[in-house]
DNA sequence: AATGAATGAGTGTTCATTCAT
DNA sequence: TATGAATGAACACTCATTCAT
């Protein structure tokens, strides 16, 4: 029950193609599409004559388009978190409180979809300016559903990276089993976030952070 | 005198060593425990040879011990789930139904440590018996949770297998940020699977393998 | 519409654009000069991408007219052959028989802003009519100088070769140190020429080129 | 008539092959005559697959050895440095000024039977050590020779520097013509060098050297 | 005719694995 | 039996050259 998604990876959303010709912009949108496959299948540290096998091009003409495999990479991360982004802003339409939800189901699906080695991805340097707009957009997300009662007010919006990242982890390891299993899970998370009597016993990520952040602050960075 | 003891698992956490000369046997555990190190500071794909070297012993010694590096890596995961036997057995002793969330804080804890790339391990075949008995304690915990009311009825051990694999995905990804962000998440899911009257909207992945396998008796198998 | 004029040179510098449209020849002096520029500044391997880019020509157009890297190098070699013979002609109209040492310092001066990786270009087969060319030029002002009583008389033209050579080495040697360093050098040995009583205990190259040659036509050429 | 003098390289002067079991130590010995000989015929960009084929060993052996082709190239140029001070050293026994004569022509000849891409080594920085060894030397048998009015006073230590140079490049132009060429440029300097009433119109290098490091200690230092 | 995208063999380098000592 | 040197198949990346547009 191997399932090539394939050309749903061509439906992306970006726009980096202009000020090339017709076929070296086709070749481009070629290679990404071949790289999230191989990716995918064989993991990150696939060979890139493999990535230019599958687009069916030389491995030069990978390379002109992407100068490292570590560009490469971070172009898949772009495209993936311009996905992210435009899947949260639809979710902004939602009038009952219910984006937030909307938005962690379809990003587990795009997540799925992309099977492959995307652990480093969200670490990428290259995308801080668009995840700062993606968590721009989650904030409003989370304090709208927070405001219709269907989240809790203790949830904060580092509380959806560890949900994405989870999902992440379920579907990494439930690839070639289920491709809908990290569903479940997120079902029980959001009955987790729902407001309630229990009480959430951990502090979230973000006091981790400021305390971690404050401590720098007064020991001087080792430089190292 | 090979030792590929296979399916002679026992529940003890190092329990392998027996037919093994005292210092043959040293041997094997200084070599795991280099490999578990060397694994978590630079990830999995580190060289064999740095594996023998922090373990300070020759190449061949190395190789001699483990076949090949994935021999190596299974034994470590088979190591990893020998001690999440033995954290949940311990936790078997709980006599107001926390077993189960002990467990769980216990094996995230445990995760943490063994930072490095163990994606793949729980897929390993050698482990098969080793899970088996593993998920037979699970489903104690989880009887003996939902006995106490602290779990709710329809959660199934499915759960706490989508549970781990979400922590393990959480762990990855805040490598070197906090090491005990996966404790947030974890308290969301409990209370998630506390009985409530939210409904879980998802079937377990249970129901889903049950699907699969039935799907794949009707198909003859494609033998490939 | 080939432009291999080989065997047709003649001592202007730049003289073989004959027989091309005019913006074609320009082309053409544009991707020497080009070429002159990148090889110094990058060393002989430099890119043909980048002489193409650094001419604002495409690839193509570089191949077009220079259908291997080995024949643009040989036809930078014919240029500089061609600058070294209107050097030496021009040196001819000396009086008082310094000729040859005018044309010494000019030939080290033209070779110090050719810095590039011209090491083989003096073996370049296409060239030996142009050698010849200025070996003759350089006989005369060599005859002309011992007429003068400025070199001694067992100085013969292959000694000018040989410092030719050793200015080359000086200059490669020195560049980005010093960019007149070989001219010390050159005044050393024009004192080394100048009639003196102290005698030239080694034979000049000729007369190894003639054993060597003698040795040959006795011996079948190995045909290998 | 090629002349594959093949065994002459390996009476080196080197003793860094303490701490190696023997075939290593011999290994190690092989490469670097195979990375002398290959460099020599194919250039300084010879293939490191071409030296460790030359040696008989594989391309992992090599590397092992010499972490880099820059690490291989550098313990080249330190042989060969190597050589020169030993060379530099027994001439200092000559009681009648000739030393200085005598190391030139050693100089030349081990310079010849090195026919390869020695370009570069000369400025290699790991060696720095070792020339300023070599140069100390070599001002010594200067001093030497002037104290018995075989080189004339003006002459320095920096035109010994350019005199080898300038044998190197009539060496490279004229490998496989003549071995012995540069012996014949060798005469006319020293020629050159003798006193006599000629005086030498050109400053000496180290004096370009100065004024370069005077503009440089008055002017920032550009960063670039 | 000019362009520059595409090609693919080749380069330096690494590492799982083998084997002489 | 233990060692670590040797191996050679990859891998990421480059560049002379070709060819569709």
């Amino acid at each position: 029950m191997r399932c090539d998604v394939g050309s749903a990876a061509s439906s992306t959303v970006d726009g980096d193609d202009k000020g090339l010709r017709r076929d070296a912009a086709e070749n481009r949108r070629r290679l990404l599409d071949a790289a999230e496959r191989v990716f995918a299948d064989l993991g990150a540290d696939a060979p890139m004559n493999e990535v230019a096998r599958v687009a069916g091009v030389g491995a030069g003409t990978l390379y002109r388009r992407f100068p490292t495999k570590q560009a490469l990479v971070s172009e898949l991360a772009r495209r993936l978190i311009n996905e992210m982004v435009a899947i949260a802003q639809s979710a902004l339409s939602a009038e009952d409180g219910s984006g937030l939800e909307q938005m962690l189901y379809k990003l587990g699906a795009v997540t799925a979809s992309r099977r492959g080695g995307l652990h480093r991805l969200w670490h990428d340097e290259q995308t801080a300016a668009l995840k700062a707009e993606f968590r721009e957009i989650v904030s409003q997300l989370l304090v709208d559903a927070q405001r219709n009662r269907r989240i809790r007010d203790d949830v904060t919006s580092t509380d959806i990276d560890l949900t994405m990242w989870a999902l992440r982890g379920i579907i990494e390891t439930t690839q070639g089993i289920s491709s809908i299993a990290w569903r479940r899970h997120l079902a029980v998370v959001i009955v987790g976030m729902r407001p309630s009597e229990d009480s959430l016993d951990e502090p979230p990520l973000s006091e981790h952070l400021a305390a971690l952040a404050k401590t720098q602050q007064k020991t001087p960075p080792s430089t190292a």
